[in-house]
DNA sequence: TCCAACTATGTAAAAGATACACATTATTAT
DNA sequence: ATAATAATGTGTATCTTTTACATAGTTGGA
């Protein structure tokens, strides 16, 4: 104990130091930005809200915040999230900051964005506060600050990580037909596929579980219901390839 | 004219309000910090200096600094760049924020990561202060702050960021051997390429020109030169595919 | 002139991507 | 009940890309 004493005394010293030198730094209002997509009619939907700055009066803009004191951005993302729309265990990830000085009117302020997808049925907004709604990404425009920007990067970073990663299962239903599959890339990557080549792609992968469920209620032949293999997934993480997981 | 200055009043009221309204967020200390990867000695070698903390006396650190007030964050990276290795037009991109609460021991500082490549060889490194040094990235550890990390990360980045688009050419002299720029995906790959089948590869994409010169003082028999066809590539952006561009 | 060390190239087999056609099954309208 | 409609489900031939692998040629130096 004598030993930590003595060489805390140093190591105290140090953080000082540290600190009276973090004191001197500029330091800049941050926030998050969150372009949560959701999927519905076949289309792909972004969460957006009316500004509530009066300079944006019936701009919308996407979800965000700002980055609380000793917050991590990850946190202050997932509490955005949490806060809007209800949901626990979603898909959430960082795109990059945007840092233009004129972004904001009332002053410099740097956002970090972030991409999240979400099931539109599973999360009902029931707040319906600034008009918050889904809105499609296609139609899109003249949002407040640079949020349109924004959406349009996170959309790329949203067609680039689709083609690599499962993600888009988190936008269906827990059990899906392989043409609600082939929708949401469709409408997504804003393609169109082969039918069959889509299923063999998908039947080659390995990765969807046969439910021997057909589908509900469709005025024509049912398809097969599908789950994700999420477990397989995850203990065989190969490179892909395009589509390719 | 009336028209404006009837128009700038309520435009005026309104910046006043943002501002107002931005006045009360939180602030936080933001720098940026640069890993800026070189290739030498068939090696990947990334720059790195000591910590002028003494706090961490004797680790290594990224070069890196504060964003400025009304500074871009990427103009910042870039100022860094240019103070440190005196270079002009090198790549340079985001990776991603840091943001652990307890990342800097000053207290919290969010820091923005950089990622660049350059030519060891063109920017002779004028200034040795500090240590400052082509570290190789296999032996690094120990760093200071959670810079490791961030080199970590920057690396798996560029890993897959490389086989995408054609940053290597920047890591070699403009004029270079197809073995040369073997070496180089594979030292940052990781991986080792059958030679024949990499250079079909790169001949079946068309963007390396012949310069009908040898390589020189080399002790065996001199390969061809080539240089990167950046004209062409640029005219012809394809998605890629694996080292695919 | 021989050796070491590398350049340069071709080909066959395997794997993956693409294009395309027909039979089947359910619902709905007549 | 029957037919029309609108999907599902599957197979095959072709083309392209990837992989694996072996031999001949050029240079500098001993």
């Amino acid at each position: 104990m004598k030993n930590n004493m003595t060489a805390n005394k140093p190591h105290e010293h140090l953080i000082k130091d540290a600190k009276k030198l973090v004191l001197d730094y500029p330091k800049v209002p941050l926030t998050v930005d969150c372009a949560i997509f959701g999927f519905e009619e076949n289309k792909l939907k972004v969460l957006v809200i009316k500004s509530d700055l009066e300079y944006y009066k019936d701009h919308y803009s996407l979800l965000g915040d700002i980055v609380k004191d000793n917050e991590e951005l990850d946190d202050a993302a997932y509490r955005v999230l949490k806060e809007r729309t209800g949901m626990n265990d979603v898909f959430l990830d960082q795109v990059r900051a945007f840092s233009h000085p004129n972004r904001h009117p009332g002053g410099r302020v740097i956002t970090v964005a972030y991409c999240s997808l979400l099931n539109i049925n599973h999360h009902q907004l029931k707040i319906h506060d600034n008009d918050l709604n889904w809105h499609s990404v296609s139609t899109l425009k003249d949002m407040a600050f640079d949020h349109k920007q924004i959406v349009d990067e996170c959309y790329s970073w949203l067609q680039k990580r689709i083609q690599e990663h499962p993600l888009g299962f988190n936008l269906l239903p827990e059990k899906f037909s392989l043409r609600e599959l082939q929708n949401l890339y469709e409408a997504i990557l804003a393609v169109s596929l082969d039918r069959r080549n889509f299923r063999k792609k998908f039947a080659s992968m390995d990765l969807l579980i046969d439910t021997n469920e057909m589908e509900q209620d469709v005025p024509h032949r049912p398809g097969k219901l599908y789950k994700f293999n999420f477990e397989k997934y995850e203990t065989s993480k190969r490179k892909w390839i395009g589509i390719d997981f």
